[in-house]
DNA sequence: CGCTCTATTTATAACGC
DNA sequence: TGCGTTATAAATAGAGC
């Protein structure tokens, strides 16, 4: 190397040491570039500097994410299937959860009643008379709310027609009178 | 380096392939345990030789977990969350169409009916009447189908019965006769 | 920063075991 | 394969611009 034995030590000056940094990235890029060529092989080299700044070498022959899949394969760490798997069970149980969901929705409305006990079948039917009594009380509740409503509104319309007829006769009492 | 130029091109013949690929992966992992050393950085090196052969550098300050991580966030690209985000997608839609199932439910069973229009909750009404006589039809053949089995199944007995009582009587005519 | 220029160290190809 | 040896190419520290 350079003027003088270097020892391999931390650079406390930081800019000397983000100089050394800079030319020894280049170097080793060039050592994973020719190990590539020359013997074929399949390099990812990932590099953060001190100060965070990211560079990559990676083998014209592959892909970061191709190098990734085979480091977990060869390795045999999972970095990230345990998020993987428990995200799958999640989502067969939400599955299983709304498959239920549409059948008991179809029987509600009269489908799928094929496998149904006789019991089952009155429960459900007492069941759709309670909702249908529920739904009709809220809307005779509804229809007798909006009616008042009008009422209330036709009633006010009255009372200010009658006001401006009141107030139109008074003025035409007094200017002609 | 060594004995003459050497020219970066692959190396045909297999055995000096590997011993190349050998000297040198012991030189760059020097080199990048330096560049650690050195230069405080953070260093992934991975290698798969052209035989498969697996080694890999990682920066005693680090692991290789946190280097992917990290890699994903610098640059941007998506390693493994496109599966990801699309399990994500997907289980977010199932939620969705989960929660919307359990709200008719509700309303099916007259619950959760308060911003519900005349004009809806007169569709419900109907459809629930609709889906009360289906189910009533369906509980009336059930009831019919069994009965029918159970009259057939006595009448069926009555029979064996009414064969039994004659084969009995004729058989005493002959043995006491 | 980044580039150039050396002196010097380091890496390594070729060879042998 | 792996480890020495050696001649030589390559990398690079330190300096200057």
């Amino acid at each position: 190397m350079g003027r003088g034995k270097i020892e391999i030590k931390r650079i406390e000056n930081s800019t000397n040491r983000q100089v050394t940094y800079s030319k020894r990235r280049g170097g080793i890029v060039k050592k994973a570039r020719e190990l590539t060529v020359l013997c074929d092989a399949e390099v990812s080299l990932i590099m953060f500097s001190s100060t965070g700044k990211f560079s990559e070498y990676i083998s014209h022959t592959t892909t970061t994410k191709k190098i990734f899949d085979r480091y977990q394969q060869v390795s045999g760490i999972n970095l990230w299937s345990s998020h993987y798997e428990r995200m799958q069970e999640h989502l067969n149980k939400q599955k299983e959860i709304n498959n239920n969901l549409q059948r008991e929705i179809r029987r509600r409305m009269g489908g799928d009643l094929d496998d149904m006990s006789i019991e089952e079948l009155r429960g459900l039917e007492q069941n759709l008379e309670n909702s249908l009594k529920v739904v009709r009380e809220r809307k005779y509740h509804v229809i007798s709310t909006q009616t008042d409503t009008y009422k209330k509104k036709i009633r006010n319309l009255q009372e200010a027609h009658t006001n401006l007829l009141r107030q139109f006769s008074e003025m035409r009492i007094h200017t002609m009178g």
